[in-house]
RNA sequence: GGGCCUGUAGCUCAGCCCGGUUAGAGCGCACGCCUGAUAAGCGUGAGGUCGGUAGUUCGAGUCUACCCAGGCCCA
């Protein structure tokens, strides 16, 4: 039948129950407690392994693809990590914000697949791989290049499983067999066919830019390369004179200041403030064999004019006027004599300071970030006025001035060894012979070293690949900005701050650099001409796309490593240009962002399990920076909008102080160690409960604090778990039939369907969580099920209330597990499965269900709350009544409730009070009650006098009552519990036939 | 130094856009109860100058400015 055959019988062995023996029966055995095999304690550390290895055997991603199959796509596409190292907190919280999403999305109706991916190119692959070429005695420049890179390749992969293990520890699920990888060939030839797009449509262009060069180690370094050291610096003050002056300016000459004199051969602009005050100052004293003499009239900042007065031993000098520096102009070079026979501009630029110098900055564009970009800035001015905007390379690669350094040709910066080379001294003496030096002196500052060879580096000027942002990009005559911000206000960004930062950047961005010259990446595919510097694939070239095809196919068979293979120019130019010797191979290879902003080429157009564009990117917020941006430049340059629909940010990991987490700070909290000791379930809770938009705080206390609510919620479940033992199909009742309460439950049930579909589709995961967190612990734990426990226990079996009570928490069961599953993947999972168990059964597998709508009821839930705020002051006079030890339990007591209020009184119409308040009886008077009586601010119109309950106890519900024994067969009970041994009694005995 | 953002009980979060009763919730903590959710469950309670200072206003956690602390990105 039913319940006896359950699959697990719960049903006391045969007994005892002969009537003379009423006396000693053991009540408790007839009695619906709850039964479950739900262990109180998760272990998760060992079932979560358990859980993850059945997903496996049943193929679990496979089978939500294959039943999802129809059902509108939602594509979130993966940002791939770097396949270098262990997992750290950061990859655990994303990977896990991403596939709540996935896992949400799957349950509300949508075909979510969750392909994930890894970026596996680029500098630090390359430098551990130098390591350990290096600690073999190896020098990396011996090393042909493709095996190299085959070393790198085998290093990216052997992180890529790794990473691959340590995110399905996490409890993700994806297509973790079919991942996407930068480096696969056919990613490679997207990639490449991606740029050569740029190459074609006119916007990749060979420009200049200074970059940060280690002499000793040859090579470019990136900031994450570079460390800052002390050092003492050579600096001089120097005059650059006025060209064309007249009145008091005549002979006047602008005064900068520097700490790195080598780089005034590179100079090309003074940059001023126009914030600053500037003035112009005639010396009238100074000694015999100064470098400033009287007679010198100077053009400096007001407030520096005391540190240039003292430190070019100037004993007077008159202030003659105030100067715009806006007026003058253009400057002759210092060093115009030597062949720098051109115009230096002044121009306006906002890092120009008054702190220290003279308020005027010398401006190499060669050899500082700020330089250049003002003078890229100051382009389109430059030209105008008939300026070479043209920077020139004025250090080689060895340190050594180059022919562009007029007059100082071979003379050295930085020897081999990282000492300073000849090149100060003689600029120096080259400006006191040009009688252009005011003032020299020493300072001690931080200055950019090798973080591996600790030499000092320089700013050189070398030739990189850009993209042009704002040069017409084919028909429309729209520029890669303009399509970029356009895109960005067609995308909706999660927190909508996000919108700002990527736009700012956007409209601040210069030329888009896409070059680097190292050895492991997909190369910049292109010839350049060697005279005409003419580059194919190209606009204007006829053969562009028969030259492209052949580079696609080949690294679609080869990988990119065709391209530094042995004759590979002849390779690819045979027959597409006359010559091949007039044209090089660009050797450089593209910056890792470029190919992780071609991800949406090479995975989601690509693949036929995902769409273009993808509904959302998730990542850090460091991405607007990177992927983001990187993504929408690729995107727009080549499909005109932005690969995606929506863009999601979180923050980053702090400790419980909200500092940075560092290894060296000691203050890190390693994933690894977290789900050996708690599980990984936990750090699941963690970035459920937190607010992810902003900086997550980590640290044992909050994981303790996670622990615990963790507890409170599994017990919740187990308690459902236990009594559900008990449900069976045809115990069922329509909620129209149910008591009050019950309908109450449901529309709280309801009111939580909307919030949680809403807020999964906004993902605000802290919002769902803490409403379901809220919803446990409040309304049932405290609340339905303390209230329930009496029908649920010790009703008779075909008892209505009891009977509606486990349907509820049926319901409440299915609701919970599914709204729950995508945040608590291994609990919900034991849970369901606890309760249906079968071969291939998974929680994961269910929708959201279908509540309807009109299990809302606004009046009852008003109705109930006021009783719940009735019931609030009634516990509050149980607890006076405990305190003076008059009652113990609840059940002791039968308080009489003296209510004003006839709203209130109406309310509890239908109803009885004493089960809500779970006493063994409750009077409701009308009234304000008497003097003495218990009352609550905020409960007005309410008293409360507790009264000890009146009658015998029951032995098997407990409530006192004075029906107990008026059933003459059972005088140990209440009628109610007579009537539900009665039936339990028969229920056995036709069991047993 | 610049751009974007954050700062409400020990902890995690509501409230802030659209100023207005004694600023809420849960956890934790303390105390008590229960012993048929038991290494559980229930109740009661303590705990906040809403980062600080000025200002706008009859009135500010909510609006403005500045400052302090912190984060990401850049210099």
């Amino acid at each position: 039948m039913t319940e006896l055959d359950s699959k697990k019988p719960q049903e006391p062995q045969p007994s005892q129950s002969g009537n003379g023996e009423q006396a000693e029966r053991n009540w408790s055995e007839t009695l619906f407690l709850p039964k479950t095999d739900f262990p109180m304690k998760a272990g998760l550390p060992q079932r979560e392994p358990e859980i993850l290895a059945r997903w496996e055997k049943i193929g679990l991603y496979d089978r939500l693809r294959r039943e999802a199959e129809g059902r509108d796509k939602f594509v979130l596409h993966d940002g791939p990590p770097y396949a270098n190292g262990n997992l750290h907190i950061g990859h655990a919280l994303n990977k896990t914000l991403k596939d709540v999403i996935s896992r949400s999305q799957g349950m509300m109706g949508k075909d979510a697949p969750y392909v994930p991916g890894w970026d596996c190119h680029g500098l630090p692959i390359e430098w551990k791989v130098e390591e350990g070429f290096r600690a073999k005695g190896k020098n990396k420049d011996e090393i042909p290049i493709n095996s190299f890179r085959r070393v790198c390749r085998e290093f990216a992969e052997k992180w890529v499983k790794i990473q691959s293990k340590e995110f399905q520890r996490l409890g993700i699920v994806g297509d973790w067999d079919n991942p996407y990888t930068t480096m696969a060939f056919e990613a490679e030839a997207i990639i490449a066919r991606e740029l050569m797009k740029f190459a074609m449509n006119g916007t990749l262009y060979r420009g200049s830019k200074p970059v940060m060069w280690s002499v000793v180690e040859k090579t470019a370094l990136a900031e994450a390369e570079v460390e800052y050291q002390e050092v003492v610096s050579d600096t001089i003050f120097v005059k650059f004179p006025l060209v064309q002056a007249e009145g008091e300016l005549s002979g006047a000459a602008v005064v900068i200041w520097t700490t790195t004199p080598w780089t005034i051969p590179g100079n090309r602009a003074i940059a001023y403030s126009p914030d600053i005050r500037y003035g112009l100052y005639e010396v009238t004293a100074a000694p015999e064999d100064n470098w400033a003499k009287p007679g010198d009239k100077l053009i400096l900042a007001d407030v520096l004019a005391e540190n240039l007065e003292n430190a070019a031993r100037i004993e007077g000098w008159t202030r003659m006027s105030d100067v715009d520096p806006a007026s003058l102009g253009a400057v002759q070079h210092p060093l115009h004599e030597l062949g720098y026979d051109f115009d230096v501009p002044l121009l306006p630029g906002e890092h120009v300071t008054a702190e220290t110098g003279t308020g005027f900055v010398h401006t190499a564009p060669g050899h500082g970030m700020e330089d250049f970009v003002l003078w890229e800035d100051s382009k389109a001015e430059l030209q105008a006025r008939g300026i070479d905007p043209a920077i020139p390379f004025t250090v080689d690669a060895d340190g050594f001035y180059t022919e562009e350094a007029y007059g100082f040709t071979g003379k050295r910066v930085i020897d081999d060894k990282g000492e300073k080379g000849d090149a100060n001294n003689a600029v120096i003496e080259a400006l006191v012979e040009a009688g252009n030096l005011v003032a020299r002196g020493r300072l001690r500052h931080d200055y950019p070293h090798s973080w591996r060879s600790k030499k000092p580096v320089i700013f050189r000027n070398t030739p990189q690949w850009f993209i042009a942002m704002d040069k017409a990009l084919g028909g429309d005559g729209d520029t890669l900005r303009n399509r970029a911000l356009k895109a960005i206000g067609g995308t909706s960004f999660v927190p909508a701050a996000g919108e700002n930062r990527l736009r700012g950047m956007i409209e601040s961005k210069p030329d888009w650099v896409v070059s680097r010259q190292r050895a492991w990446g997909v190369p910049i595919t292109i010839f350049r001409h060697a005279e005409t510097g003419e580059v194919i694939p190209g606009a204007g070239f006829a053969k562009s796309e028969m030259l492209e095809h052949r580079i696609v196919a080949a690294f679609e068979q080869e990988g990119a490593d065709a391209w530094f293979a042995e004759g590979a120019k002849q390779r690819f130019l045979e027959g597409v240009v006359d010559n091949p010797d007039d044209w090089e191979k660009v050797d450089d290879i593209l910056d890792v962002w470029f190919d992780s902003g071609c991800t949406h080429a090479f995975v989601l157009e690509h693949r036929p399990d995902l769409k273009w564009p993808a509904d959302v990117y998730l990542e850090g917020s460091d991405q607007h920076r990177g992927w983001f941006q990187s993504s929408l430049l690729e995107a727009c340059g080549t499909r005109g909008r932005a690969p995606y629909e929506a863009v999601v940010t979180h923050g980053f990991f702090v400790d419980e102080q909200g500092r940075k987490m560092s290894k060296s700070a000691g203050n890190a909290v390693a994933p690894e160690n977290v789900i050996k000791q708690s599980g990984a379930e936990i750090l699941r809770l963690w970035a459920m409960s937190s607010d992810y938009w902003e900086d997550l705080r980590i640290g044992p206390e909050i994981l303790k604090a996670n622990v615990d609510s963790y507890r409170k919620l599994r017990n919740a479940m187990r308690f459902m778990l236990g009594n559900l033992a008990h449900y069976r199909e045809e115990l069922r009742v329509e909620p129209s039939q149910m008591p009050e309460l019950e309908r109450y439950m449901l529309h709280r049930l309801a009111e939580l369907d909307t919030f949680v579909r809403e807020n999964y589709n906004a993902y605000d995961f802290k919002r769902i969580f803490h409403a379901l967190f809220n919803f446990c612990v409040g309304d049932l734990s405290a609340f339905y099920f303390d209230i329930r426990k009496d029908a649920l226990y010790c009703e008779p079996h075909d008892s209505i209330v009891r009977r509606s009570a486990l349907t509820v928490l049926d319901i409440l069961f299915e609701a919970l597990t599914a709204w729950l599953a995508p945040m608590l993947c291994f609990t919900m999972e034991e849970a369901w499965l606890n309760r249906f168990p079968g071969e291939d059964n998974s929680v994961h597998l269910r929708q959201f269900p279908n509540i309807p709508d009109t299990w809302r009821d606004e009046a009852l839930a008003g109705k109930w709350k006021q009783l719940r705020s009735l019931r609030r002051a009634v516990t509050g006079a149980l607890e006076i009544e405990r305190k003076e030890r008059r009652i113990g339990a609840s059940l002791d007591a039968a308080p009489k409730v003296y209510i004003a209020d006839d709203a209130m009184r109406a309310s509890l119409e239908g109803l009885d009070p004493a089960e809500i308040f779970i006493t063994s009886g409750a009077e409701i008077i009308e009234g304000e009650g008497p003097e003495g009586a218990f009352r609550l601010s905020e409960v007005p119109g309410v008293a409360v006098e507790v009264i000890e309950a009146v009658g015998k106890k029951c032995a098997r519900s407990w409530k006192i009552s004075p029906d107990v024994g008026a059933d003459p067969e059972f005088p140990d009970l209440s009628p109610r519990d007579a009537e539900a041994v009665r039936q339990f009694d028969a229920r056995r005995a036709a069991a047993a036939e």
